[in-house]
DNA sequence: GAATGTGAATTTATTCACAGCA
DNA sequence: TGCTGTGAATAAATTCACATTC
């Protein structure tokens, strides 16, 4: 094991972690206990050096000749995804967007706990949304410090969404999956990741222009 | 201009592409006629260069030692993404996500129109969501070819993607935005682009892992 | 003088190919 | 023998730096 801090792993690789443990649960799922780089480069369309590289920037996962032991993959994928712990997880704005995503049980699954779900407007706040009802984001700054939240999802519309990423980062919430169409600029340091459909429409609408010629 | 054709377009250059646009159409609802690369590289933190580079696999879209005009750049930009026809769109899969997607108003200005709703559950066919109703499933390949469908979002439950995804590309529908969590193999040539909110937590979470040590 | 367009240089990512070990 | 782990080779993407044009 070199390169146990995290310093230098590509940025590529990461999302490929992701995609690799998915797979791995799936193998599991169908009592598959041990796997080769070579099999599962198969399974999900890529170079079985790629996934031996990648697992080589956290250590030596594998036996030489045998292959990988799918628990043990599992395990080592998931610490190095900081996944072996749990994250506290807001949604800020409580449309149609933020409540589809309040409802999916998926993350759930994956250690990230809902703890809140926060919205601007009088109307939808005091609803329902499963496990809980929506705040005011006035109470925003008082309940990321009580409940020491992590990552807060933000699907507020588009004009709101700089605001309310500052403010989010002011407050100290580290990492932001936004929603909204818009690239953010923070004085403060923090993490923002872009969920952007018009962009993936776009990418798909030229490649389908090529294809039609 | 050489390179006229979209062989040779690195991918990494479409999305950006779309990046491009957006914030040359908020330029231009600002009233701002003309722009240099380096204040967009400077707006949206990336290398002067990158940009001009990425221009430069479709044309020559600026004047030297002028810049570049926003609205022509606007639609040069549209033009390279397919952008300067309308593509139809239908949703498969009528739950939250579903229904979320089909109420939001964005994709139908940027020239994405959706034209149906689809899901297998008798519940909710019939329903409404806003400018239609749900079908069956069962009427997607008449549907497809009659409405000339282009792009399918699929937001069916993960155990059901990789069949609709399937069905869809053997229909003929050749482009798919898939919001399952499932990585699909399809034998029939046909775009996937997946959105993975599951795996962009799980990178924000890598990192965040890595910050706090 | 100012900013584009682009070869060349650099950096980053992928793939090859093989030594090393079960 | 079979498959991992990894340096070396290759390919791809980014950035530099400057000739070119307005």
């Amino acid at each position: 094991m070199r390169n146990v801090d995290k310093k230098d792993v590509p940025a590529v690789t990461v999302p490929r972690l992701a995609l690799y443990l998915r797979k791995l649960r799936e193998l599991r799922a169908r009592g598959v206990e041990r796997v080769s780089s070579k099999d599962l480069a198969a399974m999900i369309e890529l170079n079985a050096a790629q996934i031996r590289k990648d697992f080589s920037y956290f250590g030596e996962f594998g036996t030489r000749g045998v292959g990988y032991g799918v628990q043990r993959l599992i395990d080592e994928i998931s610490h190095c995804l900081g996944l072996d712990r749990s994250w506290n997880v807001v949604i800020v704005g409580a449309g149609l967007m933020g409540t589809a995503l309040a409802r999916y049980r998926g993350f759930g699954e994956q250690g990230f706990h809902l703890v809140g779900m926060f919205d601007r407007s009088e109307t939808v706040i005091g609803a329902s949304y499963g496990a809980g009802r929506v705040r005011s984001v006035a109470e925003l700054e008082e309940f990321c410090r009580a409940e020491k939240v992590d990552i807060a999802m933000v699907t507020v519309p588009a004009t709101e969404a700089e605001a309310t990423i500052q403010h989010l980062a002011a407050i100290g919430v580290r990492a932001i999956l936004n929603f909204a169409p818009v690239k953010v600029r923070t004085d403060v340091d923090v993490l923002v990741r872009q969920v952007d459909l018009s962009s993936e429409l776009m990418s798909l609408s030229f490649y389908l222009d090529r294809e039609q010629g």
